[in-house]
DNA sequence: TGTACATCAGTGAACGCGCGTTCACTGATGTAC
DNA sequence: TGTACATCAGTGAACGCGCGTTCACTGATGTAC
């Protein structure tokens, strides 16, 4: 079975057996780990779908049988959460590594909005599972102060800080509303910037020609829209 | 097996077979076509699940054997795709019937996208696989001037055209691009809305405590953003 | 008014499939004496 | 230096399940004569 045998099972998918993984050494368990999680990220990213993503294929392109998979993980649920927080921390590390020496605010704010659109959009299923699907239960030893997620979204507000700064207040809202705090601004990008990835993501839509403008233009866009809003009261603004 | 059975089975889903339905007369059978669709949207939105409308579960609220779908849908695709289909045009009803009447445009715009974002989070099942699930392929005589995605798109960005009329041109952008154009503000308005509404619907965050802002003042916030930006060139911009 | 017949709405039983998971096991690797 | 033994990494076979779909059928309903 481990020597020249079909390559194509488990659904269809062609798993790969690679060059018949050696066993590891006595120490070293964690290795197959290590390299479950790579194996769950590529399928994800490969085949596109998270169907194609089964306990057996995922042993089958390791190079190992499905039941070595519970070496190391309780359930496939635990595999998967194992897999979007490790990939989390990738888009983290990407968007930090982006906007690293860039001093301008508003530049470093525009790069890492590119930086996290396209990051999506490169590994629409692996973004999809993180961002978009209900599915995932959270163990019991979820920590939310070292979650990457809060990480980011910290690095955001700073960012959105650091725009605002010398602080303005902007043109009164046409409501009886609060002004925003940094928080709001951060979170009104966040879902601005989700929104333009979650529907690029949604490939349902490809096969139908709507008139989807170029996704750089409409971060841009987005990016112009909230700029011109935060310095709008510039001018008569109230520093608090 | 259709008198007094057991209630559970499908997966666990309570399918609640009903009152023995009665078998159609004869030339009505597109009775069960509808009741068809009713049952899948309701089994959607009830269990918030897609993995829970398999086509036996169905079957069995609609009261029928499984083999009955097939009278009316080629196979599940059709059924799933079908079911998106007219809960889009619900939404497109809703928001619609909302600002009917209305004739302040920014106060139409503000209730459309409240209208919007309030659906999605009410039915966050159905929005998820119409929205943000890339499965259902799309039939071969899929009209686009006839989706009702279409037209939703198109009153979107009259209500944008409304709120910028009359038309000014926003202070210049701070790099070489033109000015948006009133499709690329609906785009923007819609990754917006679209963003709010599938970061709700994506309950994976729930159990984690992260700080969520209330939807309303979230949505509110960049609508107020969108409006000042549209009109802070007012004073020294281009009318064409 | 009665009856043969075509049509239509739906049934019952079964198919093959891939799935997640379990359980008893094997055989290589390092360690203690 | 040699050997018994505990440990560790992984296997092989099987489990029960729900799924989408098919196929030959049944029995009620309306229609033609």
């Amino acid at each position: 079975m481990a020597g020249a045998g079909s390559a194509r099972t488990a659904g269809g998918v062609d798993a790969r057996p690679g060059p018949a993984r050696s066993r590891a050494r006595r120490g070293d368990g964690a290795r197959l780990r290590r390299e479950i999680l790579d194996a769950t990220t590529r399928l994800l990213v490969e085949t596109g779908d998270e169907g194609a993503v089964s306990v057996r294929a995922v042993a089958e392109r390791v190079g190992v049988t499905p039941p070595s998979i519970y070496l190391h993980f309780g359930d496939k649920g635990e595999l998967i959460f194992e897999c979007c927080r490790m990939l989390m921390g990738q888009l983290a590390v990407r968007v930090t590594e982006a906007v690293e020496g860039i001093r301008d605010p508003v530049e470093r704010l525009r790069l890492a909005a590119h930086t996290f659109v396209t990051f999506g959009i490169e590994n629409p299923e692996p973004y999809r599972i993180t961002f978009m699907s209900p599915h995932h239960e959270v163990p019991d030893d979820f920590d939310i102060e070292s979650y990457e997620g809060t990480h980011a979204f910290r690095l955001l507000t700073d960012m959105v800080a650091d725009v605002r700064s010398p602080r303005v207040a902007p043109a009164d809202p046409p409501h009886d509303a609060p002004h925003p705090t940094d928080e709001m601004w951060a979170m009104g990008l966040l879902a601005a910037f989700h929104g333009v990835t979650s529907l690029m993501v949604a490939k349902a839509v490809e096969p139908i020609d709507f008139p989807w403008p170029e996704v750089g233009p409409l971060v841009d866009h987005l990016l112009d829209v909230h700029l011109a809003a935060m310095t709008a009261g510039a001018a008569g603004g109230v520093a608090p």
